[in-house]
RNA sequence: GGCGCCUUAGCCAAGCGGUAAGGCACGAGUCUGCAAAACUCUGAUCAUCAGUUCGAUUCUGAUAGGCGCCU
């Protein structure tokens, strides 16, 4: 029989947190997040990372673990995250998964299996450059539908990244991301994952979204992102994180402090809105309202393993 | 009190006689190596009333609201 696993997802500002902890404590689990801003260094409060005191001694994985200078992608994750499920499986605890970055759980829940493939910098470069002009990028959406016509039916000539992905795949690997695609999908789900989602009121969730902004910015959001961009010269993706290009933009003076946190607190909810729009699609994801009492989600989660 | 200007979707904003560009927000959705990213879909009869006209958001007048200047 496949081990159990938990996986706890949902929007930013849900309280996945604070369930999640008390989970562990009940269940005799480790948490690991699947989260890819708060994977990094010296990002704390923009990314609301849990606090020391707040993990009641709970061991967390891949929170904290990798520089903002460096780039670390949906593959690493799924490395690492198997590597701490055995680890913790190993000790005779139950592993939990819990974050909002959809695409990092997926890649467990859904056993996807990425190939070793190098990432090369100057042909990215190269061709998001190209995809630049509007005749550049019609280019490189043919030359990509040569090569895999499948993949193409389902991405918008106006998908920068995609099509650029694409290609990239073609140059390291000689094989098409459909043929990629139906390799990674080989080996099945090692795991029995229970995924659990988690739930409010749009209108309270949003609510929440606000208060934790401003919360940020009294913690100091200003002076975190002032250290990190003294500290390193480069942010191949830790610089996407919400919050931290906005408090950038502010200082280079495109932004007023007051439309800086405006734009956090908008960004945020409809980040929020696409993470509900990402979890709904998985239909064996069993829901939590948050607004329940706290005890009855746990025992909800119990009596699902 | 007088003179002038303005009034287009939640917000910003083109059009200025032939039946309403665009951007943002909201909502919905996509997602296999940058994912807190990127991308897709989606809304109005033009302040109100009356007139001119084959036809008005576009012209005229009145009314309401706003802005500026003057006394």
């Amino acid at each position: 029989m496949k081990p159990k696993i938990v996986v706890i997802v949902g929007p930013t500002a849900s309280g996945k947190t604070a369930l999640s902890i008390e989970l562990a404590k009940r269940i005799n689990g480790e948490i690991i997040s699947s989260d890819s801003m708060q994977i990094y260094k010296d990002m704390d409060i923009g990314t609301a990372k849990v606090t020391k005191e707040e993990t009641e001694g709970i061991k967390h994985y891949l929170v904290d673990c990798i520089s903002p200078d460096e780039r670390y992608t949906v593959s690493d994750f799924k490395k690492d995250a198997e590597n701490a499920i055995e680890e913790i499986l190993a000790k005779g605890k139950t592993p939990i998964v819990v974050g909002g970055t959809g695409l990092y759980v997926n890649s467990l829940i859904y056993g996807i299996e990425y190939q070793d493939m190098k990432f090369d910098e100057n042909y990215r470069n190269e061709l998001m450059e190209k995809a630049e002009t509007e005749y550049g990028l019609k280019e490189l959406w043919e030359t990509a539908n040569k090569i895999d016509p499948e993949a193409m039916l389902k991405i918008s000539k106006n998908d920068k990244k995609r099509i650029v992905r694409v290609l990239e795949i073609f140059k390291a690997t000689g094989k098409t991301k459909t043929e990629q695609e139906t390799l990674s999908r080989q080996n099945g789900v090692k795991y029995d994952y229970k995924v659990f989602g988690i739930t409010m009121d749009r209108e309270k969730l949003y609510n929440r979204i606000n208060l934790r902004v401003d919360f940020m910015i009294e913690k100091g959001l200003e002076q975190e992102v002032r250290k990190l961009v003294d500290k390193y010269t480069k942010f191949p993706t830790a610089m996407q994180g919400l919050g931290y290009k906005e408090v950038v933009e502010y200082f280079e003076g495109n932004l007023t402090r007051e439309e800086m946190i405006e734009k956090i607190k908008q960004e945020s909810r409809r980040y929020a809105k696409r993470q509900l729009t990402w979890f709904r699609k998985d239909k064996n994801t069993i829901w939590l309202d948050s607004m329940n009492d706290m005890k009855d989600n746990i025992n909800i989660i119990l009596g699902e393993l």
